[in-house]
DNA sequence: GTCTATAGAATGATAGAC
DNA sequence: GTCTATCATTCTATAGAC
């Protein structure tokens, strides 16, 4: 009945540890890949370990080898899950030339590498909906979300400041740009034949007629001038 | 392993048959009910017949009584998820005087009555991961997402042919919303903390500055004019 | 490190009394 | 209609061989 208990064994034994991010291509990480990928296709409890271990081609036994428990591996693969995502965030943050090249690649960035975000949203729900909290796994989704806003709105703060950018409040339209995203994210798996390109392509053309930032294509007719022929 | 196995025991004996919508509070559609709020809670894997049953108050086997599986009442409380999302759809349509009126009472509908949309959008997200298609609930869930278009996009249109709103793309619009929407009713899920109200809120004023209209308050300044005191 | 074998618990579902 | 009792199956997890 109560999924996801928190009572977890000592974690004994001369095992490979924990949150060991040294080597970068360990077995435990390997593992907690695949079960990622289905731990977000269908949830925690659909997900047997004899699917997991059928989908790395082992026993079931080995899995045990690895991990304390089943809880145990959901909190290794949603830790990867959120390690895979920010990958992508430093890297934008990195090449921080204007501020509008970054949300520009930011939204390109859930088109093309949209995979570790929808599985991260996807499991976030998941794990939401369970009863159990486990601490670490909260505040790595907090972490996510506020490292999200805190990169948005810093670059359209930045670009008030320069005066690229009109002055709206860069909170509510951070705020509203990732509630948008992960609308998308959710309608790509709801919906088969969701256009994903299009739909980042409303919001680009949004943002910067909000903005009124010129560098952008069509930044007048913000929602007229978008691929009409969207059914 | 292959849960929501699509075989399914002939409905015989003489039970409460299927879908009779006829009596307006029977027993079937009161278990659903109960079950949708877990299943929508957690999910169909996650939550155990027994658990149905406690929060029911009634034995385990009541229900095979009145649904043939765990399926089939899966089945049954997503119909009854959709209904209840519909309902509010429909009395929407009703009193059509304004367009923008209608609009505007749709995303108060998304706040104040937030929970069947949002329990709709959960189990369809959980149904769609899982493997097995139900051919009622997939043209179940299409019809929803169809209606909720064809609604906003309705509005739109009419808005534009009575010249109160700007000439924008319909259903790119209607689109845009409905997909904000859904991010809405995931983030509500996944932070506790989520402004509801907030989040809404930031959708109507850019709508309104999408569409020109002046029958709302703040249309020039969209984002800017909003909650500012949003973290 | 990886596998075989299996214990122990939980779950979906049924038969049958009331 | 609702409950008691129970079966068959599936699942997590462990012990121990290789």
């Amino acid at each position: 009945m109560v999924r996801l208990q928190a009572t977890h064994k000592a974690r004994s034994r001369g095992r490979p540890q924990g949150s060991s991010r040294t080597l970068p291509f360990d077995r435990r990480e390997e593992l907690a890949a695949v079960a990622l990928d289905l731990f977000a296709e269908r949830n925690f409890a659909a997900v047997t370990i004899k699917d997991i271990a059928s989908a790395l081609g082992v026993n079931t036994a080995l899995i045990y080898y690895y991990f304390d428990s089943k809880e145990d591996l959901f909190r290794a693969a949603i830790e990867y899950a959120v390690d895979q995502a920010f990958k992508n965030f430093r890297q934008l943050q990195a090449r921080y030339e204007n501020p509008a090249d970054i949300i520009d690649d930011w939204l390109n960035n859930h088109v093309q590498l949209y995979a570790p975000i929808h599985k991260f949203v996807k499991i976030s729900l998941d794990y939401r909906g369970s009863k159990t909290r486990i601490p670490v796994v909260d505040r790595q989704v907090r972490q996510f979300y506020d490292e999200e806003k805190r990169i948005l709105s810093g670059c359209i703060r930045q670009g008030i400041q320069e005066e690229r950018f009109r002055a709206v409040d860069p909170d509510s339209l951070a705020l509203f740009i990732s509630t948008y995203l992960d609308g998308v994210m959710v309608r790509l798996v709801i919906l088969d034949d969701f256009d994903l390109t299009q739909a980042v392509e409303l919001l680009r053309h949004e943002i910067w007629a909000q903005l009124g930032y010129a560098g952008a294509p069509t930044q007048s007719k913000p929602l007229a001038a978008a691929n009409t022929k969207g059914r």
